[in-house]
DNA sequence: GGAATTTAGTTTCATTTGAAACCAACTGCA
DNA sequence: TGCAGTTGGTTTCAAATGAAACTAAATTCC
């Protein structure tokens, strides 16, 4: 009974004419993903004054040492935009720091500053028991499942997000 | 290899101190509800000039006949503004009718047009094969899976949104 | 060498969103 | 009655967002 059929009544005339919202899977994720981003963002909010995007860059900060906000983007599938404002709010409060590269001087190299870094060792297991709230209960085997059916899912929806190409213009951005 | 541990190395001195963001799964989540939200609200925007509420708002309605506005809330996972503006779109673009019910003035019951009835019965089944799409390939046992640990996530995720109530002063809305 | 193009990142502007205030109608209940 | 809450739903206002325009630097191609 706790399938992903999305139809309401099985003796249901051919074609489909109906449809349960609640076991919609676009919907269900929506929500799912809603309820966890919220729940994390008031946390990171209130318990260090950032935003998750600001937190995304900051968590690539603190893997990959400094890195230009193109790096930012590409590793965390936020646009230049959100980036540049992402950085923006975390220069201003003392977070990380940027320079110019002398070699190209469009580009910056952005770090994390003492600070960022003191943030980032308090957020990294805060952000960790999250998830492990989260998972909490599951076994090892049911964890493996179900990330190998997130990666399922995200292939797919890319696929299926960009049309193939060829027949629209540019890229994406 | 495709494992939900978040973790880069494993000789990693006690406590947590780096995390691999693209592992981490309210991230995924995240990403993954992102790309598909984005997929197909593009497809209902310039199909049929809707927006995802007011789709949903359709599906409550589709399914569930007259309703008001609070219920297409509780039933839509939606606050009463996105509702309220949701409604106010699908009133101007006349798929729905809204009549004040007599017996209590503040209420007013929303229903299709026949216009909305045939919009619904036009994306039902595109929404559905979006749905195919992303699941295609997985086979049934692994698709009620997948439907189970959502639930699940769902279930916990719930949970730690709220605070267990108590200390915090209102509800939610 | 220098005009045309591309690239990195920021800013502008219009729209979307959310929280809180609000309004109007109903429900106690004194 | 009649006035202190509630409740259903909308409006307001400020902040977040996204698309497109923009700036400045680097690169390409004559």
């Amino acid at each position: 009974m706790d399938d992903l059929s999305t139809h309401p009544d099985p003796g249901d005339s051919g074609e489909n004419s109906s449809l349960m919202l609640e076991r919609f899977l676009p919907y269900r994720l929506s929500v799912l993903s809603n309820t966890v981003s919220k729940g994390i963002a008031a946390l990171y909010a209130d318990r260090f004054g950032i935003t998750i995007p600001e937190w995304r860059a900051l968590a690539v900060l603190g893997r990959f040492g400094p890195v230009t906000s193109a790096e930012i983007c590409s590793r965390t599938a936020m646009d230049k935009v959100q980036v540049s404002r992402a950085i923006q709010r975390l220069t201003a409060s003392g977070m990380v720091s940027r320079r110019v590269d002398p070699a190209d001087r469009r580009r910056a190299t952005i770090a994390m500053t003492a600070k960022g870094r003191g943030v980032y060792r308090e957020i990294v297991p805060l952000a960790l028991s999250c998830e492990a709230t989260l998972l909490d209960g599951l076994s090892d085997k049911e964890r493996e499942t179900l990330s190998t059916l997130l990666d399922w899912l995200a292939n797919r929806a890319g696929e299926f997000a960009e049309p193939t190409d060829e027949d629209e213009h540019g890229g994406m951005d």
